[in-house]
DNA sequence: TTTAGGG
DNA sequence: CCCTAAA
């Protein structure tokens, strides 16, 4: 009777989010990389524009900033400092309208919808010719799609030219333009934005020229044959990875920057869940479920997360220069080997200094959430305000050695273990605020320990499904400044959220669900083929309610404690976060708590009903499966209901 | 992949 | 929660 009432309110009526997706382990391999992959990607123009917009904010030479008036201190002392200074020094003079990073970024997506009226046509070596586009960047134009191209083609190859892009346009801005950039970036700028641009180059500007490129290539019409090729592509290949459509990537690239959570269908997913599930992402396609969007036209949410900085390589001997920095790329590493590149190399020098090149810097993910009706225009200015909500206050870089924080600014590098090359490998930065008011959501603690961001501000309600996501915001992927993409994998670059794009025209809202990660992107890029164990971060600890606990009992009651699968099928197919083997631990600790005394329990307290029923299915089961065990080895599943339901332990 | 257990 | 040996 008992069970039977609770059959009657089923689970299904529980809040158990309902999260179609691949079994844990298949997310991981696969949708893990993705995720992080595409938060690099999408980071860099992030990273380049907000380094531009800092950098005038900064310098307060910034004329005015139209929509944002905020002024906000300049970044603290640091490596962080010069290196996006030096990676942006072009911005300096240039008027960079609204000069945010949400500019570059969502022009993206305008130019995608732009170019629909420039029939282009490439053929399969990569060759892009341009037949019907604006005369100011004909040939140019085509000149970079076809190094897209290559980049898509190859990463690797896009980190390298990325690099390369900030140098000379560092160089351009001094008068000596090696090659053809500034050109290109001419040729960019007027096409995209009409011309007010063109005279300076930035590497804003580049960047959007790039994704313009590529989206351009994605554009339907032009491209059916790369369309079909990567459909073929994905039929034959057991990885579809080889190559990208162009639209996908700039689809990717904007859903990654702007995670919406599509609550109602992935209510509580964290991070780390939703980008594994990258793959899984077309499923979400109720898009209406975005709530509050309509609801009001400013609540929009932004969530910020820790963002932690890997030191990827050491080169040159300029220590924190501007110029080390942007050279290492080059001598530090082989550029074609991004992954190797991640490794430090710290040649202890003569007069023993140990050396560094920050590759990157990352500054984290944001979630934010805008209402459907929101005009481009202010979801830019809420990107804008989440970025400098950042980096406004000011901001200064703690330092990790093997995940663990470096508190004690007085030490010695070699005291704390900062000079040998073991040591070096897991060193990493994290920016982190000056002050939490400041930014609210910002994580400031020790990276290993669960930071807990602040809740976003609240007034900004957030949807009723929120409940428990929060805390899955956390970790996430960390935007990557563009001087350094070389740290990615090209492996992971390849494909996931494919599907995804499929349903991402030009029109569709502007935004796309973006998995977002917490392990998944928290992971670093950096060269996860030989380091990432050590970057792999535990999934956010998600403690069982009553509710689940309920339901995890019922269903053992039922099936019994080797069937896992089965009770995780039963009771928490929806809850994505919950996987058979994490019912089979929190049965296990759920045995254990009912068997200790109630003063020794902790966390929030079960109902010793509950309880009880652990106990009593724990011994009907264990005795049932000595039994099972002596007898013959019939199946678990063979347990006969007349003799299970006489013999289930039932609280009546 | 799923179980079963130790960490 | 994680990690893994086994199945």
């Amino acid at each position: 009777m008992v069970l039977k009432k609770r059959v009657d309110h089923g689970f299904d009526g529980l809040r158990v989010p309902v999260i179609p997706k691949a079994p844990r382990s298949a997310r991981r391999r696969i949708a893990f990389k993705k995720a992080v992959e595409d938060g690099q990607v999408c980071a860099i123009e992030l990273l380049a524009s907000l380094a531009g917009q800092l950098l005038q904010e900064s310098e307060g030479s910034a004329s005015s900033n139209a929509s944002e008036g905020n002024h906000h201190p300049p970044f603290s002392q640091g490596v962080i400092e010069q290196d996006i200074q030096d990676g942006v020094k072009p911005l300096k003079k240039e008027e960079i309208h609204q000069g945010s990073c949400v500019e570059s970024t969502f022009k993206t997506e305008v130019a995608s919808q732009n170019s629909s009226q420039k029939p282009l046509s490439h053929t399969k070596t990569g060759h892009v010719s341009v037949n019907n586009s604006s005369d100011c960047c004909e040939k140019v134009e085509a000149d970079v799609k076809s190094e897209i191209f290559e980049w898509d083609n190859k990463f690797g190859n896009y980190s390298n030219r990325l690099v390369e892009t900030r140098e000379n346009f560092r160089k351009s801005s001094d008068g000596k333009i090696k090659n053809g950039f500034k050109r290109e970036q001419e040729a960019g700028s007027s096409c995209i934005r009409g011309s007010n641009l063109a005279d300076k180059c930035s590497l804003e500007g580049h960047l959007e020229f790039a994704s313009f490129s590529r989206n351009g290539n994605g554009i339907k019409l032009g491209f059916r044959d790369d369309d079909e090729n990567f459909l073929r592509c994905k039929k034959f290949c057991t990885k579809p990875k080889a190559f990208r459509s162009p639209r996908r990537i700039a689809h990717r690239r904007i859903r990654n920057l702007m995670s919406f959570k599509y609550w109602k269908t992935a209510p509580k997913l964290k991070d780390s869940e939703l980008s594994r599930s990258d793959l899984g992402v077309p499923r979400y396609h109720k898009r209406k479920t975005c709530y509050g969007f309509e609801r009001s036209q400013h609540n929009a949410i932004v969530k910020k997360r820790k963002f932690v900085d890997r030191v990827s390589g050491v080169t040159s001997d300029g220590g924190f220069s501007s110029e080390s920095v942007s050279n290492s790329p080059q001598k530090g590493m082989d550029g074609d080997k991004p992954s190797s590149s991640a490794k430090l190399h710290v040649p202890k020098a003569k007069d023993s200094h140990v050396k560094f090149s920050i590759k990157s810097i990352r500054i984290p993910e944001l979630y934010i959430e805008v209402p459907e009706t929101s005009t481009v225009g202010s979801l830019k200015r809420t990107i804008v305000e989440a970025v400098m909500a950042i980096l406004g206050g000011g901001a200064h870089v703690g330092v990790l050695l093997q995940g663990k924080k470096v508190r004690d600014d007085n030490r010695t590098l070699v005291q704390t273990g900062i000079s040998c090359n073991e040591n070096l490998d897991t060193l990493s930065f994290m920016l982190e605020p000056t002050s939490l008011q400041a930014s609210p959501t910002v994580c400031v603690g020790d990276p290993s320990s669960q930071c807990e961001t602040s809740q976003p501000t609240r007034s900004t309600e957030i949807p009723v499904l929120d409940s428990g996501i929060t805390d899955t915001l956390h970790d996430s992927p960390l935007l990557t400044y563009p001087g350094n993409l070389i740290e990615s994998n090209h492996e992971s670059t390849s494909s996931l959220a494919d599907t995804t794009l499929d349903k991402l025209t030009p029109d569709s809202r502007a935004i796309v669900v973006v998995p977002a990660t917490t392990e998944t992107l928290a992971v670093v890029p950096v060269s996860q083929k030989t380091k990432r164990s050590e970057f792999v971060q535990r999934r956010t600890r998600r403690p069982f309610s009553v509710t689940e606990v309920e339901a995890l009992v019922h269903a053992v009651e039922e099936l019994g404690t080797g069937r896992w699968r089965d009770v995780k099928l039963r009771a928490f197919e929806n809850a994505d976060h919950r996987t058979y083997v994490d019912l089979k631990d929190k049965w296990k600790t759920l045995v254990h708590t009912a068997t200790i005394s109630p003063q020794q329990r902790r966390g929030e307290p079960v109902p010793q009903e509950l309880l009880d029923r652990v106990l009593a299915a724990h011994a009907f089961w264990s005795q049932h499966q000595a039994k099972q065990h002596g007898k013959h080895q019939a199946g678990p599943g063979t347990l006969k209901i007349t003799e299970a339901s006489a013999e289930r332990p039932c609280v009546c």
